[in-house]
DNA sequence: AAATAGTGCTTGCATAAAGCAAGTTCTTGT
DNA sequence: ACAAGAACTTGCTTTATGCAAGCACTATTT
C-alpha cells in the first residue's frame, strides 16, 4: 500500500490515474459498490466481458493498493469474497460524479433519469443515504 | 462525438472509462483545466513526460469526443491552441473529487493542504469560484 | 472412495497499445 | 534564403490486452 508502484509524479490526478486509470479497474469497483458483486465469477458476468487474466491481475493490484480486500468464506472455502475497503468506499463521490457527467453527455446512457436527478438535486444527501446502506455489515 | 467508438456497454461508468480511462488523458485535461497549458509543447513539459505520439493521439481523441477543441492562432499560424469545451469544463467536479481522494490517501501528494481543505469544506463554493475565473474568455 | 461439478485462477499465444528516438512539415523571424 | 521553433509523424521495441485452454482446490453426488 505504501508506494508499491513507481509513480510518475506526486500530482493527485496522477495518483488517481495510476490507481485506476485503465479500461477495467473502475468497472470492478462499480460492480463491488453498486451491483453487490463479490466473487470472481460475478465480475466475469458483467456486460463488458473482462477476460480472466486481466480480472485476476486487477483484483491483485486493487488489493495491493488497499482499495479491495479478499477473504475466503469459511463456511464454503471454495468461495473467495472480495469487498471494498474504506479507501475503496471513499470512491463513492467520484463514482457519482462520473455517473452525472456521463448521464449528461451520453445519449445512450443506461443511468435512469430518476437516479441522475437524485445526483444532481442533492448529492450530499444521496451520498449519506448510500453510505447508510453500508453500515450494516 | 456521436459514438465514434464502439462501446462495451451503456453503463455511465463505462462511458467515463472509455472517454478517459487510460494513463494519460486525465493528465492532459488537468493541464488544460488547472495549469493553463494550451499548446502541444506545453503538454510535453509536464512532469509525467508523455511521449509525442501518445500526446498527438490523445488530443485527436479528445477532440473527437468533444472534450477538447483545437484552433490555430491566427496571429501566429504556427501556434495551435487547445482548450476545453463545455463538456470538458464539466469534468471539474470529477477532478476535484479525484484530488480530494488522492489527497486523503497519498502520503506523498503534492496537493496543498489549503486546497484540500477548500475542497473538503465547501466544494460547491470552490466549484463556483473556479468557474467564475473561466467566464472571462 | 471415486467421479463430477463449481469456483478461482494460471498459462501460452496472438494482437493491440505504449514508449522511445529520430525525422518531417509548416510557419515565422532574420 | 536560412535557421529556428512548434506540431506532429514514422519506425521500431517493449509492454499490456484479449482469447482459449488448462489446472488446483473445494464441495457435492454416487
Amino acid at each position: 500500500m505504501t508506494d508499491t508502484f513507481p509513480s510518475r509524479s506526486n500530482c493527485p490526478i496522477n495518483y488517481a490515474v495510476e490507481s485506476f486509470g485503465d479500461k477495467w479497474t473502475l468497472l470492478i469497483i462499480r460492480d463491488l459498490m453498486f451491483k453487490a458483486k463479490q466473487s470472481y465469477g460475478d465480475f466475469l458476468t458483467s456486460s463488458e466481458k473482462i477476460s480472466t487474466n486481466i480480472l485476476a491481475d486487477r483484483l491483485k493490484r486493487l488489493e495491493e493498493l488497499g482499495i479491495v480486500m479478499k477473504e475466503v468464506n469459511e463456511s464454503n472455502r471454495s468461495r473467495v469474497i472480495y469487498s471494498l475497503t474504506q479507501k475503496g468506499l471513499d470512491l463513492l463521490p467520484i463514482m457519482l460524479e462520473l455517473t452525472e457527467w456521463s448521464g449528461k453527455y451520453d445519449a445512450q446512457t443506461s443511468a435512469s433519469q430518476a437516479f441522475l436527478e437524485r445526483i444532481a438535486k442533492d448529492k450530499q444527501r444521496l451520498i449519506r443515504e448510500i453510505r447508510a446502506t453500508w453500515e450494516y455489515t
